[in-house]
DNA sequence: ATTTTATAAAGTTTCGAAAATCCGTTTACA
DNA sequence: TGTAAACGGATTTTCGAAACTTTATAAAAT
């Protein structure tokens, strides 16, 4: 657990971000990326469910568009890891498991510490005007429970990411920061089911977690952070009723 | 460098591997994964370019097929990292840097480390045997050089990627095998740059690791793993002409 | 000479129909 | 009764043409 080990980049001889890493695809603003974002919300939120199969037919009213609109966005979620497609049957939601969670918040642990050490590192003054400033929108709302309506969990979620994403903006790293992003969001899912069976209420690790950043605290906030993965992962395992089993749901259709 | 530290994933509950990690999009068989295929074959080969727009009427052409189906392929290359869009625009080849391929390498090595400890820790018997086969198809392959034809070093290219897949496929973790292979392809552009315009000889470094590996060793595995990708990296740093002040091929067009 | 505006060419994005494929059911045969 | 082949409906996959955007070219205006 204890220390934070993360190596700089200090290889890289400069700092210039004129980098290769994959495109965060969200400074996109043609139709097909419209269809991306609200698909990918919803499986995040779950209101397309897991392992749920994917008609081009219903797709096709739901978000108003082509079929070749759709496969595209289907074909990017594919290779996001939150849909699964085999080839001449289609598409479904990708399925998801307790080894799974487990699996990627590992991976997470490190991906955040990695680059959160690096951003504190490297952190400047709007970086800090950026993480204050998503706190406390953040902070104003309440986290959700169970019986929250739909509209207040996805605005907390949307805060919740940015203030997440705030904290690691300087870390210049853009492959590292490409992987945790796409980890974090995958994580989304879990934490939204998490949320709708919420049963115990969690003291404010995110105000400590702004502080030990702001202060510069690397392994303060690092070992706070990898706290956070890993508490998130275990209320989930024993809050969520479906989790604990694993592939329990197939039957679901 | 030294310690290899990696947690194993004793915490996943069951190895069952019904995961929810990206599928590595080969096992499909439809047309657009035969494009999608040639195509980053194609690019990590640097037949495509690095910044070389990528027209649709060309692109018809060279890969027989539609619009559309060019369009999900591409799609699928951008969120692998190996191609950029900006809307209304179209498509190009990624960029390469010599920071960029920093960047990656150095999170290889930890993504190499973490999953060949776990394989290691794993293996079966059928692992070892593939090891042994990948490796002996692999030597029979002499190093390819700059004036070696392509058809060798696209033979080797290929026997080299199935040595190290071999590797750590025991590995338990889908997630931390899924971003490997992601960055393993991305070295590959690099490496095959370094082909090209390969002066030194290196030793023969593959033997070794396999050995360790064989012997269940994951401290020396992992050292040497690691040293593998380092010094590939002063190797291209090094002999590859264009990858020094990284943006000075903007001008090419 | 430089900027601005208009026009044409090139290229990209979207769409829905046609071809191919899959899946469940019925029919034929041993 | 059980197995295999064959049909029909549903769904996916592929395609190229139409609509739209950007880029290049040329003429007009400052």
């Amino acid at each position: 657990m204890g220390k934070v080990l993360t190596m700089p980049f200090e290889g890289s001889l400069e700092n210039l971000s004129a980098t290769t890493a994959p495109q965060d695809v969200s400074l996109e603003d043609a139709a097909t990326f419209d269809v991306l974002r609200k698909m990918r919300e919803d499986i995040l939120c779950c209101v397309l469910k897991p392992d749920q199969k994917l008609r081009f037919g219903e797709l096709r009213q739901r978000y108003g568009t082509s079929v070749g609109t759709l496969r595209e966005a289907l074909s990017h979620l594919v290779s996001e890891g939150l849909a699964r497609t085999e080839a001449g049957r289609g598409f479904q939601v990708a399925p998801i498991s307790l080894a799974d969670f487990l699996d990627l918040s590992e991976l997470r642990v490190y991906l955040e510490i990695r680059t959160l050490a690096d951003a504190i590192r490297h952190g400047t003054d709007a970086w800090e005007a950026e993480i204050v400033s998503s706190y406390f929108l953040l902070n104003k709302l309440a986290p959700p429970r169970q019986d929250d309506p739909v509209s207040v969990k996805r605005e907390w979620g949307k805060r919740h990411k940015r203030f997440h994403d705030s904290l690691v903006a300087t870390c210049r790293s853009p492959w590292s920061l490409h992987f945790r992003s796409e980890l974090f969001d995958q994580a989304r899912r879990y934490h939204w089911l998490t949320m709708i069976h919420a049963r115990s209420r969690r003291r404010n690790e995110h105000l400590e977690l702004r502080d030990a950043v702001l202060a510069r605290d690397v392994d303060l906030a690092c070992g706070l952070i990898e706290k956070h993965i890993r508490t998130t992962v275990q209320q989930a395992a024993s809050e969520v009723p479906g989790l604990t089993l694993d592939m329990a749901k197939r039957k679901k259709a």
